[in-house]
DNA sequence: CCAATCCCATA
DNA sequence: GTATGGGATTGGA
């Protein structure tokens, strides 16, 4: 492409695939209505988009022609060839239904051509004009997102795809990251993968991995179709072979039609100035205030908003809109390496002088008990920060350290800053950070927390709230891959010998994005109502959380590695007897191997296939053949249950075992469980066992340190007392009140009388109301046909109508604004699944939804009682009492001998009276304390 | 060496 | 039926 032909004078055509929008406008945003009381959400939605479209005329890049294309017709020429050609498409929504015409009123309002035509399919009318557009010379964007567009791309003439829902652009290497295939391959892939939607066939069991490699591979179906003898798994082949017709009936069904007559000429999508008058009369009809507001305040010109904001105002107009921030690209090339005293001097006092900075430390472990400092970056505006290494070495044997301030040095100029009540430092994952100044010396306050932030905000949304991803999916913003710097498996190096230069472009880009995002979340969290779980109970969780984590659990190696060789005796002699049970070996592990003992080689009848076609072998299934007898299953139940114990626990937590402190320092993750509950990894101390005999013994290698004992405090069925409350539950309240058995009690309102076995039943059902089961579900649990189930919920919610009115209020609210809440005001998102047209996707989210509220309302609680732990004992002067372990409703403490009544004394006030102030509980919450030279007799 | 799958430990 | 993390096997890079 010449210099000239990229001249300003090139057109730009814009193609928005309006069919497309509307309809994933209307399950992203909220079911808004308008002016007339009719459902809006979605015209709402495009009316922004088509806003901000039009609003680039006169930038850079923007459109000189403009036009919207709609689906016109259901019959295409696809239905000839294939009747099946979208034939299972389920109707659109029955809100969303008014909305359509009110796309072509709008596209009207805006005077832009809107384009539909008889016998083709928005997707092809694209392709016409793109493919005229592109012999004119012509740059193109299409808006769409549409995966089938994708085909369409061609950068080296200027066409390219703009998703505005999530703000992206979408090139050759979008395609490339999404297919593994350029977009002029992407027809071969749709067509070996098929789309159930459309209902394309594609060929059975190749999904979207498959086709990818596939073409990636051979280059196109025809040659995949014709190479089959090179393909080594034997069902893909016979796949391929079998279906070849179906894989080119698909090849067909996603080719675009390009070559069409247009229905209106090139020039006749010109896009003039846009009349204000017949925008403002929509707007004004729609009621669509805040757009109007826009219209006569700043005009069109006015940009910046996007149209998520633009929902939130207009969903509540005292809520301010976010702030208009102009996007900055990351320039890498601006940070700084800090190697002299003056320059880190310079970055301090500017530190200060602003009041906030962030920050993010490079070490050379992802274990921040056992890293060492490799740098610490800065950053105080966008594309302002710096490098400061202090622990780089040579990346070889032979290059010696590079230049650079001593640690020692640095730490001591920080601590000033670090501790300075007047500066906030902003950390991603602070928790980390904060630990490795904490080895240091140096207690860093006051402190933000942009993943937890986002965590707040945004739990549950499509995104997780690691770094690159929110850079991605706020700024659109792709961070350096740290396996770039570092390689990956074997040949993986540590940060430390990374050379100064990537350093500090990977380290300063960092603390640029956490400065960013800290920027862009900061205000949501008091407009979107996240303040009090934020500031009371997550943030100043972080150091608590640290605290924990350095302290780690004292654990008995030796007593460990008795029992490993203890279950490694037995384990050998159970592997014995099942060969002989099943006449010969096999590999016990496999369950493939054992289905194929148990229902091929011994005969066995009742074998459940699952949807890979493999037997079941769960513990469901091998309790039923043992109840029928089978020697066999029960010793692999037995097998199973010594091999859990003995992999899972005894070797591994002997390995986890830190050499330097011989104790187990587990990390905690504050942004693991969507619900608000913490999770536990490396190792997990959160699912050390305790229902069995033998699984208990695991819980005595936990032992206190010399002179303490281990205390144990934990909510005694603190989530039905939740329910009760959340729900409003009379009798239960009152059960909770005067201590009455809770699963005996509901036995009696269920069954009228009281046995071990109705009880057993009634504890099975509550357990199943907080998970937001279905009498279907209820009934298989309980092994009792449907109807039956169905009669015992009927009358518990006849007995408890506060559950069915609970249940009912969280979804509907759900429903409408797409998030649960907690007591304490702690939000789980739960869109896009919660309005899926899928009936098993829905009702998952819908489950979830039910129990969210409540075990995140559990999870706030003892979030509370953790945050004020360390500062309650220190004051009744234990100080030597030391928080260890969190397990959703336990607390595990190590308390010196002698001082355990007054621990549990304090303990158990704080926890018990965790709610308050904030919110008041008609229900007692009981903590049950104990103690002992270890875990499991602390229970 | 990596991922998908199955199974299983906890609250 | 909810929420997690992790080990072993398997099959393909």
């Amino acid at each position: 492409m010449s210099d000239a032909a990229q001249a300003p004078a090139q057109p730009h055509l814009y193609l928005v695939d309006g069919s497309s929008y509307i309809f994933r406008a209307y399950h992203r945003l909220p079911p808004l209505t308008n002016r007339h009381g009719q459902p809006a959400g979605a015209v709402y939605g495009y009316t922004t988009m088509l806003w901000k479209l039009a609003d680039g005329l006169s930038k850079a890049d923007g459109p000189t022609h403009m036009a919207v294309i709609l689906d016109a017709s259901e019959q295409t020429h696809r239905n000839r060839m294939y009747d099946q050609y979208k034939a299972h498409r389920p109707p659109p929504p029955e809100d969303l239904v008014p909305q359509f015409p009110l796309i072509r009123v709008a596209t009207r309002a805006f005077s832009i051509p809107c384009i539909e035509e008889d016998g083709l399919e928005a997707d092809d009318i694209i392709a016409c004009y793109v493919a005229a557009a592109k012999s004119a010379g012509w740059k193109v964007t299409i808006v769409s997102s549409d995966k089938d567009l994708m085909q369409l791309i061609d950068e080296d003439a200027g066409i390219d795809m703009l998703d505005t829902m999530n703000d992206r652009r979408i090139g050759r290497e979008q395609v490339l990251e999404k297919f593994g295939v350029p977009p002029e391959k992407v027809g071969e892939v749709l067509a070996l993968m098929g789309d159930s939607v459309d209902n394309v066939p594609g060929v059975p069991g190749i999904g979207p991995k498959t086709a990818s490699q596939l073409i990636q591979q051979f280059g196109d179906l025809e040659t995949v179709l014709g190479s089959t003898d090179q393909i080594t798994k034997p069902k893909l082949k016979q796949s391929l072979i079998d279906h070849a017709d179906n894989a080119r009936l698909s090849r067909e069904l996603v080719r675009l039609v390009c070559d069409a007559p247009l229905p209106e000429p090139l020039d006749g999508l010109v896009l003039k100035n846009i009349p204000k008058e017949p925008l403002e009369e929509f707007l004004a009809d729609q009621g669509f205030k805040s757009l109007l507001n826009r219209l006569h305040g700043g005009g069109v010109q006015q940009t910046g908003a996007t149209v998520r904001n633009d929902v939130m105002a207009a969903m509540d107009a005292k809520s301010p809109a976010a702030p208009i921030t102009e996007k900055i690209d990351v320039d890498r090339s601006k940070y700084e390496t800090i190697i002299d005293e003056p320059s880190l001097d310079r970055w301090i006092a500017e530190a200060r002088a602003q009041g906030y900075v962030a920050l993010d430390t490079e070490t050379d472990c992802i274990n921040c008990i056992i890293a060492r400092l490799a740098g610490i970056s800065l950053a105080t505006a966008p594309n302002r920060a710096c490098y400061i290494p202090v622990g780089h070495i040579g990346g070889d044997l032979l290059s010696d350290a590079p230049q650079q301030l001593p640690e020692s040095l640095v730490l001591e100029k920080l601590k000033p800053l670090l501790e300075d009540p007047a500066v906030i430092k902003i950390g991603h994952n602070f928790k980390y950070d904060w630990v490795m100044f904490d080895k240091a010396g140096t207690d860093v306050a006051p402190v933000d927390d942009t993943m937890v932030m986002s965590f707040d905000l945004d739990a549950g949304k499509s995104f997780g709230h690691g770094l690159e991803e929110l850079a991605k999916a706020h700024f659109d913003h792709e961070c350096i891959p740290f396996k770039q710097l570092c390689g990956t498996g074997s040949k993986q190096i540590t940060f430390d010998k990374v050379q100064l230069g990537p350093a500090t472009e990977y380290a300063g880009e960092d603390a640029d994005i956490t400065l960013r995002l800290w920027l862009w979340l900061k205000p949501r969290i008091a407009a979107e109502g996240a303040t009090q779980v934020y500031e009371r109970v997550d943030k100043p969780l972080v150091p608590v959380i640290g605290r924990m984590e350095r302290r780690g659990v004292k654990v008995d190696r030796d007593y460990l590695a008795r029992l490993s060789s203890e279950f490694g005796r037995d384990i050998q002699s159970l592997e014995e007897k099942i060969y002989e049970a099943a006449c010969g070996p096999f590999t016990i592990g496999s369950p493939q191997q054992l289905g194929e003992v148990l229902y091929g080689r011994l005969g066995l009848k009742g074998g459940r296939k699952g949807k890979s076609g493999q037997y079941s072998t769960d513990v469901n299934e091998l309790e039923r053949l043992a109840g029928e007898g089978v020697q066999c299953a029960s010793l692999v139940l037995e097998w199973r249950q010594l091999t859990k114990l003995k992999s899972t626990y005894t070797d591994a937590l002997q390995a986890q075992i830190n050499p330097q402190t011989g104790r187990v320092h587990t990390s905690f993750s504050l942004t693991g469980a969507q619900t608000g509950r913490l999770s536990s990894n490396d190792p997990n101390l959160q699912n050390i066992p305790i229902r069995t005999e033998i699984g208990r013994k695991i819980r005595d290698a936990f032992i206190a340190d010399e002179g303490y004992k281990l205390l144990s405090a934990d909510y005694s069925q603190i989530e039905l007392r939740l329910a009760a409350q959340m729900a409003d539950v009379p009798q239960l309240k009152e059960a909770f009140r005067n201590g009455v058995d809770i699963h005996s009690l509901t036995a009696e309102e269920l069954f009228g009388r009281v046995d071990r076995d109705r009880r057993n039943q009634a504890k099975t059902i509550n357990f199943a109301i907080l998970y937001g089961s279905s009498a279907w579900g209820i009934a298989g649990r309980l092994g009792l046909p449907k109807d039956e189930g169905k009669a015992i919920i009927d009358r518990y919610y006849e007995r408890f109508p506060g559950i069915r009115a609970f249940t009912h209020s969280t979804l509907s609210f759900v429903r409408e604004h797409g998030f649960t809440r907690t007591l304490f005001g702690r939000r789980t998102h739960f869109l896009p699944n919660i309005r899926s047209p899928n009936p098993s996707i829905r009702a998952g989210a819908e489950r979830a939804a039910i129990n969210a509220p409540i075990q995140g309302t559990s999870a706030d609680l003892i979030k509370r009682a953790m945050a004020r732990m360390d500062d309650a004992l220190r004051e009744a002067g234990l100080g030597d009492v030391r928080m260890l372990l969190q397990v959703h409703d336990e607390l595990v403490f190590e308390v010196p001998n002698g001082r355990e009544e007054e621990a549990k004394a304090v303990i158990k006030k704080v926890m018990a009276s965790a709610a308050e102030p904030a919110i008041r509980l008609d229900v007692p919450l009981d903590v049950e304390v104990g103690w002992g030279a270890h875990w499991g007799e602390a229970h």
